[in-house]
DNA sequence: GCGATAGTTTGCGCCAGCACAACGTAATTG
DNA sequence: CAATTACGTTGTGCTGGCGCAAACTATCGC
């Protein structure tokens, strides 16, 4: 992060931490008391695995700031992101699709705070606290959504509408206005825009150098701005060719 | 199909339909007596759409016989085959993800029998039925993997492997063993793996003659054998570049 | 201030897979 | 059994994007 983020007292949490986020903003404040009593905050730093593919489920979690990828790692060896998750949301609900496995690895992309509560809480959350469900299935939802848009994509683009695509929708997501243009606000290399496009860190360093020399965008080093949106959004639309 | 499938008497159901399907395994004959009553079947021709993409989600639906694509199309036309649903499973299951619309469409690939409800049992059958949430999210939760395993795919491997990896998925959901080999055991068409894979229908159709060169694969129209599964499983592991 | 490390840029050659195109063949219809 | 339609095969040429390689530059730790 640019600005250390004003540190939260890690001892006993505010109510008002969560009370905004779809989960649990239909809860009153003492429910939200206990919920946050049960649960454990901790701080990680960028680049850290919270979780990994494949081991117990254990707890679920809350992203209270920063930013989150979901990896996926092949046989031999490449990652591929399958998601990215910004902060206010929900992750490794595992208990939600009905796995006692985590089905991806979830790393920080820049450093992260985040909540998290054993997995045997997940049934009483999903009984007790009205809308809990509703709304963590809409996220569901709403990340099938997304995966399939990816699948489509990577099925029916070409690299340089799918990099326009990866980088209108994190600018979307996480993008903060500056004097510049719009900044993707977390820490992101070329690796991981071409593990996000399935390309090459090559391509995509080539894409966006281009890109730069039209002044479509600027891009320091880990740091890229949106110049001119629009341009973007018709090189992510032009050319199907298929 | 290849066989008249044997006829079900549409107008009374039988409890047997339903008691071994994970959703309903749980509960016992009047329960499901009352859900069966609940619903419609409809039979389905080959190549039918079910429901659209985009349209109000007012069903969901149970499988019973056949098999489903589940298709998404671009703005320009081409479609992209996201999800196969192999008989005996729940589709359209929009409100379990907290949508009022279908996110895709769902085509029938052979003839079909499908069990639907009304989306507002679905709040009913998930709070009055023990194990039809737990089985439902089992569901999305695999095919959310499913999802995920093709985005690796698409993103790492080559359309060989790709196809290769495709063909065998299919087979192991819906083989049937015969004296040539291990038959998909529903109608597929180059196009239709050329939409799973995110390739042409040309390149499929030279790969399956390359592999029928070398009996890894019979394949008439429309149908695929597979002879020798083993080597195809090497193909889809081999050689991954990146 | 100086390596060391992590991230980025760029050039060059090559080939997997696409576009285009034409033709072959099995199923379907009346 | 024509005629028609849907599906499949195969050839040719071309190119987007990858592999490989090498150099460059911010940033960090000491």
């Amino acid at each position: 992060m640019n600005e250390p983020a004003p540190r939260k007292p890690l001892s006993r949490l505010d109510e008002s931490l969560l009370t905004g986020l779809p989960p649990f903003s239909r809860l009153e404040r003492r429910q939200i008391r206990t919920i946050l009593d049960q649960g454990t905050v901790r701080r990680y730093d960028a680049g850290i695995a919270v979780f990994d593919e494949g081991a117990p489920a254990q707890r679920f979690f809350m992203l209270l700031d920063g930013h989150i990828r979901v990896v996926r790692v092949t046989p031999t060896g490449e990652q591929v992101t399958a998601l990215h998750i910004p902060s206010g949301e929900l992750f490794g609900i595992a208990p939600a699709l009905g796995r006692d496995t985590y089905p991806a690895t979830a790393i920080t992309a820049s450093e992260s705070l985040a909540l998290s509560w054993p997995v045997r809480l997940w049934q009483e959350f999903v009984t007790r606290y009205d809308g809990f469900a509703t709304e963590t299935y809409k996220t569901v939802g709403k990340r099938v959504g997304e995966m399939n848009t990816r699948i489509v994509e990577m099925a029916t683009q070409h690299v340089e509408q799918r990099i326009a695509n990866a980088v209108l929708r994190l600018a979307n997501q996480n993008g903060r206005q500056t004097d510049e243009g719009i900044e993707i606000d977390f820490p992101i290399t070329r690796q991981d825009l071409s593990e996000l496009t399935g390309t090459t860190l090559h391509t995509v360093s080539r894409m966006l150098s281009a890109w730069e020399k039209d002044g479509i965008v600027k891009s320091r080093r880990k740091r890229i701005i949106l110049c001119d949106p629009h341009r973007l959004v018709v090189i992510s639309e032009a050319h199907p060719t298929r």
